[in-house]
DNA sequence: CGTCTATTTGAATGTACTCAAAAGCGGTGG
DNA sequence: CCACCGCTTTTGAGTACATTCAAATAGACG
């Protein structure tokens, strides 16, 4: 469990021992139930959070009642609403659980200890803050330059294997179309 | 010219003189003309830019050769391809001129000469580029759960009175749609 | 004033949605 | 272990939203 999370910080940043054992101190380990929330629009983001083993979505509901899934944070992925939890302001999204999901969260609070410590995760956590910035801009670009055929297959290259472990409602929702269309497009 | 940039600063920190004028001396004046490019995709963008008038327009241009805006910044609204100017990777983005635009601009050395001197413009920065990530949430948003009649509503708030100023094929690509169907579109 | 580009108009087409109903599937309680 | 319930997926018909292509009209600029 705490392997996966080491060996998804050492993709970035090399640590002692040491330093492994001091951050490891300041994770919070919690598992939660398939559709429990982690977050609500309008509540502050007061973690991140690893995926040790399910999936978490990230969704917006909209003025008709609709959810639509900006990203999926399956296994080694981290989630969270960057904007909410850098500025302390409300979500603009909620995050809760597809399926019984192991989660690894680090407040705050400890973040900051953990700068102060080992500086060198200012690098690592500016790097997870930069690449939600690409995770939004590809977002951004596929809805407007794709067909919803072509976002399915996007999808399947960004999260590989995911397609077989979640409802596809959900995808259909990450893609933006309804379910009825979805099961057809897939016929082909 | 300046009066506009210094009171945008003034929206978010306040300034001595004497700082307001170091600030000054780090700013590069520019005028562009229409059509001509600021960044291209690819490159790098090493410039913060503020638009004292005119307007730039960010965009991708997909598979298809077609442009798509991502976002536009008419006067007191800054630019520059966010996640490029602080990895200093290649931009995903596209910056033109779609009017004469006077632009001023801060390098990437002299912004740090500047954080270095007057640390409360890291507070500034910081914000900008929070703002960049709303705007990409909203966009985000905006295109899953609304069609193209209300996007434009939103487009008129968020921009208001550029309408009046740029060719209306730009808007119809911000929108997302056909310069022929903006043109039906608008007719109610 | 003429040229080039932008906008409008219209017809045919494609992409995706709604609603309704049937079929499939998974888990739970008896 | 089976039957049932609730939810997901499929199927199909009818409709709405948006695109393509072509041609006519209007506007902007040198």
């Amino acid at each position: 469990m705490y392997q996966l999370i080491l060996s998804n910080v050492a993709k970035h940043i090399s640590l002692t021992e040491e330093e492994e054992l001091f951050f490891l101190s300041l994770l919070k380990l919690k598992t939660i139930k398939r559709k429990e929330f982690l977050l609500k629009e309008g509540g502050v983001s007061r973690y991140q959070t690893f995926v040790a083993k399910g999936c978490l979505r990230t969704y917006t509901i909209d003025d008709m009642g609709k959810e639509h899934i900006v990203m999926f944070s399956p296994e080694d992925w981290w989630s969270g609403d960057m904007y909410s939890f850098i500025t302390g302001k409300p979500a603009a999204y909620t995050i809760d659980a597809l399926v019984k999901t192991d989660i690894i969260q680090i407040s705050k609070n400890n973040l900051e200890k953990l700068y102060e410590k080992i500086p060198k995760f200012e690098r690592f956590f500016r790097m997870l803050f930069q690449n939600a910035f690409v995770i939004y801009q590809n977002r951004i670009t596929s809805n407007l330059s794709q067909k919803a055929n072509e976002r399915h297959k996007q999808f399947i290259k960004t999260y590989p294997g995911l397609e077989q472990k979640i409802a596809q409602k959900y995808i259909a929702s990450f893609l933006g179309v309804t379910p009825e269309f979805y099961s057809a497009m897939k016929q082909k």
